[in-house]
Parts: structure tokens; C-alpha cells; sequence
DNA sequence: CTTGACTCTTGTCTTTACTCCAAGGTTTAG
DNA sequence: CTAAACCTTGGAGTAAAGACAAGAGTCAAG
């Protein structure tokens, strides 16, 4: 059994966190003393773990909570927990994708900057990003 | 010369939006007409496409108004340019290699999880998630 | 009993890049 | 002249995940 000082230590969280988390309905005290101090035993442990372990692989704390949501569920079965890890593993790589075309962009913004000692009114980065170099990535960003 | 409207459609962006840059210093009107219409001349059509197209670079717009403040200063030359745009996808790649973390920790639960009809509380999905498979990714995330 | 560490609730603030609304003034087409 | 389309300012709201602060109560140790 901890009070939220402990609980926080373990996990590595401030106080404010545990009690955000609570009040987003992510994690609630196992009991309450009588001078309204909150009391968590392991599972509450595990369950801050769950949760920011859940936050390392990407997910927001609304998602976390409907993984939680999907634990306590008696319908739902090992399937479905996969399904929402696929799901996110696609997000995760959209999303490095857009990072790699941006990535890209300044790669070729970088290499054609070849004389350093230009003035800026011949810089061809200002210029470039004045004009339409960034046309390429358009049709990408759309997807 | 255009009103703020015709500025907007050319660059694909809402009247707000151009007002929002006004008052964040990136983009200033050229006149105004006695009614207070905002009137914008080809030099402003160019300033708006530059902060669009840094924006897909992935440049904040603090970062572009800081872009913008360089190619109006004397001092600076092509070199401190091309400095902030290695700077910026630096910085890219970083986030790429976290994102690219995350995946990877996603892709360890998914394939542990091989017997999909299983009952939730065996899910070992949830199961890791709960315990401490992510501690590959601790010594990772503290980059 | 007192000191210091801990906890309580309530509420505001932060960042980013807009978006929406209200209530009114202006311009333009017919 | 009128109606539609455009423009003005000002202010509020949004997501996400907490951080921070004030003022008061509580607990353990000496």
C-alpha cells in the first residue's frame, strides 16, 4: 500500500500526473484514508505501468484508456488488443513517413546552398522556399 | 494588389489564417484602404508561400519568423541559412528515430501475441505491457 | 508541541496553429 | 436601392498532457 508520493517515485511521475491521470479516469486509489489521503496497492502499480509503458509505444491517453477499457471487458479477446497494435504501428508509420519527406526536402535545400558565402538575396534556400521547390512533396502530403 | 481574400485563395490558406500570421509578426499588409481593408502586393504573396512551404519542412512558425528576421538582416549570409536547415533536420531525424522506436516496440508485442483466440487476461499483449518489455526502450528514450 | 515533509482541493497557465463567432461596416452587381 | 459577398475588430474555444501555485489539513519524528 503507498500514498501518491510513492506510487509517483515508482513510476517516475510527478504527484499532479497521478492525480491527472485519476481524474481522467486512467487510475483510480484503491481506498481513501479517513483524512482523504489516497491509497494504491500493486495493481494501481501495474497499472501506472501499463499506462506510461503504453504511452512509450505511441499511445495518447485517451487510446490508453480504451485499452483499459477493453482489459475489463469480458467480450473482447486477445484479437482485438493485436488489432489496435496493428492499427497504431500504421499510424506510427505515416507518420515517420511525413518526417522522412520534410527530412528529404531540406536534404535537397541543403545541397543546393554550395557557396556559403553568398549573400542572402542569392541564398537559393530563400529563394527556393520563395517559390515552388516544395512541389514535389504536394502530391505526397496529401496521402 | 490583393484583399486578404484573394491573398488567402492564391496560397490555399483561410482569411484567419492570414490574420493570425498578421498578429504573430509574420506577414504584414502592404496598405490599407481607408475603410481599414487589408492590401497585400506580390512581395506579400511570396512571404506567405515561403512560411507555407517551411512549414512543410516542418519549421514552426517561431522558427520561420526567426527565418524571416535572417533574410532581412545585414549581417547574416547563405551559410547561416543553410546552418538552421541542418539544424532542422537534425532535429527531423531525432524524431524519426523515436517514432522509429516505438514501431519497433509495437512490431515485439504484435508478433508475441500468437495465439489470437486466446482469453484477454493471458493476452500477452496486455501482459508486457503491464511488466517491463519496454525496458529496451528506457535506455533509448532518455536521448 | 513543533517542525518539516507530505497531501488535499481548486483553479489557472502553458504550447501551437489555428478556427469560429458576433456584430457591424464596405463594396459591388443588378 | 438592395442584397450578397466581402471586410473589420475582438474575443473565445480547441486539443494534449500535464505544470504550478495558493492556502489549508495531516502525519511522523524528536
Amino acid at each position: 500500500m503507498h500514498t501518491i508520493g510513492k506510487l509517483a517515485l515508482q513510476a517516475n511521475v510527478t504527484t499532479d500526473t497521478v492525480r491527472y491521470y485519476e481524474k481522467e479516469g486512467l487510475l483510480v486509489p484503491t481506498s481513501k484514508t479517513g483524512a482523504g489521503y489516497r491509497i494504491y496497492d500493486e495493481e494501481a502499480v501495474r497499472r501506472l505501468r501499463f499506462i506510461k509503458q503504453a504511452q512509450q509505444c505511441g499511445f495518447s491517453l485517451t487510446e490508453i484508456r480504451e485499452l483499459l477499457t477493453l482489459r475489463n471487458s469480458d467480450e473482447a479477446c486477445c484479437k482485438d488488443v493485436k488489432s489496435v497494435a496493428i492499427a497504431k504501428k500504421l499510424q506510427l508509420e505515416h507518420k515517420i513517413k511525413a518526417l522522412q519527406i520534410m527530412s528529404l526536402a531540406l536534404s535537397e535545400l541543403i545541397v543546393i546552398c554550395n557557396n556559403e558565402t553568398r549573400p542572402l538575396d542569392e541564398c537559393p534556400i530563400l529563394v527556393a522556399l520563395e517559390s515552388s521547390i516544395a512541389k514535389q512533396m504536394k502530391g505526397n502530403s496529401n496521402g
